[in-house]
DNA sequence: AAAGGCCACAACCGCCTCGCA
DNA sequence: TTGCGAGGCGGTTGTGGCCTT
């Protein structure tokens, strides 16, 4: 099959997995736009990507799900969405695209059957525009406990106004190194008492799910090494120290409440093990 | 045996983000 | 500041194998 650039399309053969193979072997992984010309293949630069990263890589994991892995999944999923990449980054071995499609021909079947089931009660509490909630992405590229040394204040706000959380100064000491900062994260997702800790601290209240995603999305990749300026990013917008940033994170009481309990019920022994 | 349905997995597509000039 | 290109992500579609009728 060829499309109408003249690249090729549709399933690869072992003579196109050995070129790519080879090519990223001896080029190593990035530089996507110039593989299929160095790999001598007809393929666009995102299929050879895909093919190398859902397939060819030697750590790619194949084969069915072990328990441990669909709970993780389950559970990930309630607290991410469809934050695929995210997810499998928590597998070892599993790639986004196997999570996904596993999600979709699995899971998401029985997430569908289980919600009809509470469909069929009586709601309990009906959606209008005051109750709904509505996620908020929030970056924390710049979060000055991840970039410097020193230990600033935080003014804390909410989306709510000032009149329902009073701005409050805490100090946060830093995270020696990431692996401390992520365990702190997933220690306090998956246990109900450290999280109420931290949050109680930090003047909090709640953490959306979307701040946990990005918390993810800053510890998988974002953490940065240099002395940079002590304040907060979150889009844009970078908050010096002493400004109030917290009003565009969405505080969801409802929805970590409900991660929380969930989590709380059960808690896998290998579980802790995956994940840190 | 053949047709149709279902399922799992591979692959494509469009959009978004980020870095750089 | 802005535009462009590359990388990356998530949704969707395609495909082949297996099962049922």
């Amino acid at each position: 099959m060829v499309g109408s650039l003249g690249v090729r399309k549709g399933a690869w053969t072992e003579e196109e997995d050995i070129l790519l193979r080879k090519c990223v072997e001896k080029y190593g992984e990035g530089r996507w736009h110039e593989v299929p010309s160095r790999a001598g293949l007809n393929r666009c630069r995102k299929s050879c990507r895909m093919r190398w990263l859902n397939y060819l890589k030697p750590n790619v994991k194949r084969g069915q799900f072990s328990v441990d892995e669909v709970d993780l999944i389950i559970r990930l999923h309630k607290l991410l969405g469809n934050r695929w990449s995210l997810i499998a980054g928590r597998l070892s071995g599993r790639t986004a695209n196997d999570v996904k499609n596993y999600w979709n021909s699995n899971q998401r079947k029985k997430v569908i059957s289980s919600t009809d089931e509470v469909q069929s009660k009586p709601k309990a509490k009906s959606i209008t525009r005051d109750n709904i909630i509505k996620p908020q992405p929030w970056k924390f590229r710049n979060l000055f406990w991840l970039r410097g040394k020193s230990t600033p204040l935080i003014n804390v706000g909410s989306q709510y106004g000032d009149d329902l959380c009073k701005p409050c100064y805490s100090t946060v000491s830093p995270p020696s190194d990431i692996n401390e900062v992520e365990s702190i994260w997933w220690e306090s997702s998956l246990d109900d008492k450290e999280i109420n800790q931290t949050i109680n601290s930090s003047c909090l209240g709640s953490v959306s799910v979307s701040a946990a995603a990005a918390y993810l999305e800053s510890s998988e990749s974002h953490f940065v090494k240099n002395n940079a300026p002590r304040g907060i990013k979150t889009g844009d917008v970078f908050y010096e120290q002493g400004q109030n940033c917290w009003s565009d994170i969405s505080l969801d009481a409802d929805l970590w409440n409900l991660i929380n309990t969930e989590l709380d019920q059960q808690q896998p022994e290998g579980l802790q093990s995956i994940m840190l």
